[in-house]
DNA sequence: CTAAACCTTCCCGTCATGGGAAGGTCAATG
DNA sequence: CATTGACCTTCCCATGACGGGAAGGTTTAG
């Protein structure tokens, strides 16, 4: 099966394909006469392995590391669940920053007109007016 | 005042400094006769509004414009606030994303037992396997 | 005067991905 | 059978917002 078809079946681009051979997270596939490459099943199924991977934030290195246990019979599941508390925590920790701006963003909004007028709570709070616009108690 | 000083001034690095300036996000500053820049107070108030837009996730293109905006004293807070009410989506929506994810995977791990044994929803899930590990009704 | 602590520019690496050029291969159609 | 279009190959460049570090000039403290 050529690079297209895989793609194809596996829903990972024909460029992601060739980025995760030059990094070494699949082995370098078989090769046909001419140069194409020739996937197995058995490619297909780490690509779609690591296409779902991707899919729940997992960087191409943990990938590496969740791949080699997977083929590890013997692997203790705890690895993987270390593995995954992890990047939850990760998430959990750049879910929150957002959150942070998110809501100091909402703030400002709900204090701004928006109107025609210059006046603009937002825009003063960027340049670090004192008086920022934070309905709370300004004593 | 030269960069080093700029900088602890403004909590903005030197290198970002240059950087801001290399694309063209703040003016180039003045330059001694010996080549080294000189921030006027102006420049480093553009720093610090620059510091806090970033520290609120704005991408520097944004900055641009929030610069120019902060800059016009007839802009209409209509735009500064289209402007964050467009952001705040952007956060939300991949703040939804990420959280997917991580629900996702907390899911996975509440069932993965995580000791020596070689059993592991989170890989079987990965893998693809239909019997996939969601406590829910598995009809 | 010298050495440390600055500054300057320039180039490279990050991370996962897309774009595109130049050139070789395969399949279907005339 | 030749052509054409749709593939494939490798290689290089760009993204965003930085950091690292080299090579070389300047300032400042001792």
């Amino acid at each position: 099966m050529n690079i297209g078809k895989a793609s194809l079946a596996t829903g990972v681009s024909a460029k992601m394909i060739r980025y995760y051979e030059s990094v070494g997270l699949i082995r370098p596939s078989e090769r046909t006469e001419s140069n194409y490459r020739d996937f197995s099943e058995r490619d297909l199924n780490d690509l779609r392995f690591i296409r779902r991977a991707r899919s729940l934030g997992f960087s191409v290195e943990e990938i590496s590391r969740l791949l080699s246990l997977w083929r590890d019979r013997n692997r203790p599941s705890r690895e993987v669940k270390a593995m995954a508390e992890k990047h939850v925590a990760d998430l959990d920790a750049r879910i929150k920053e957002m959150q942070a701006m998110a809501d100091a963003l909402r703030d400002l909004s709900r204090c701004c007109a928006g109107d025609d007028r210059p006046d603009c709570p937002i825009l003063s709070d960027l340049a670090g007016s004192p008086a920022a616009a934070s309905q709370g108690v300004t004593p």
